[in-house]
DNA sequence: TTTAATTTTGACATTTCCTGACCAAATGGA
DNA sequence: TCCATTTGGTCAGGAAATGTCAAAATTAAA
């Protein structure tokens, strides 16, 4: 077992027990398994990328840390599931609905979903007849999340 | 932890506890916190710049002081104007000019305005008639604003 | 056995923090 | 007025971290 994958047992051990989030100093580590600081950087960029699923942190100086984050795995593919998903009419009640699920997957943040929900509300169409407030709708969210997509 | 961090800590505590308004001596609070006056100086460059939303002032001599003020009410009443310029209709460009006023005053940041943008582009709208179109954008750039006025 | 991919290492760069020496302004008393 | 005292300001340099990159070593694949 190379040494890497040590390092990447250790650190997803700690992540474990740390519940989601470990700060660390990259010297430390690297001290613990007695190589070269610079074999830090490259399990980080290497195992722990954001399609793996973690959002590293870090800051220089005094006091340096480095803060894996533990996030919710594959976003896009959820996002591209959602947005095939929403079709060509959408009801406000099931648009909040897809909003809560991509929120609670870490797809959205928070102010964002909340942003679209306002976006989406009764009250943001109003200019729009009842009767094809859906269509609206279905249009708003599917950008909305096409967006984020892209952004992400 | 490093120092700079406590003292940025320290400070935040004592403005909300000021209700956004602290008077204090450089001295002192170097004693407190067993450092030189300098750092004091290099916390507050570094941490209560205006792009951080704080307004910093002093005065030397003796009874001399820093007071540091939080700026975060510019934003709400910049809204406020805002969501009552837009109107009952608004046509796609000079809603992109409002996004874009709005993200260099920091109101917005600038994932939530392109998020805006998005959700007001003839993409989003395509199920509405186009003479429509404006009048619906309103709506949901004003929903969105107001929302953002009460997340803040 | 070759060839390609992965891992390991080290030199060098960059960022952030901390300190101290020196500078500038306000106050107050002689 | 003059000057000593009491504040805060500025700047440069050293120290403490992390980042980058490419070459060397190793391992896996063809």
């Amino acid at each position: 077992m190379a040494m890497s994958d040590l390092i990447e047992k250790f650190l997803l051990q700690l992540l474990d027990e740390m519940g989601g989030v470990a700060e660390l100093q990259r010297g430390d580590l690297a001290e613990r398994f007695s190589c070269v600081p610079s074999q830090i950087n490259y399990v980080l960029t290497t195992r722990f990328s954001p399609e793996h699923g973690f959002l590293v942190e870090s800051r220089r100086g005094g006091g340096g840390y480095i803060r894996i984050t533990r996030v919710s795995p594959e976003p896009t593919a959820l996002l591209m599931h959602a947005i095939n998903a929403v079709g060509g009419a959408i009801d406000g009640p099931s648009a909040a609905a897809f909003l809560k699920n991509l929120l609670q997957a870490g797809v959205l943040s928070l102010g964002a979903a909340r942003l679209i929900g306002a976006a989406l509300g009764d009250a943001a169409l109003r200019a729009v007849p009842r009767e094809r407030r859906d269509a609206v709708r279905a249009g708003i969210l599917k950008q909305c999340l096409v967006h984020t997509y892209h952004v992400l």
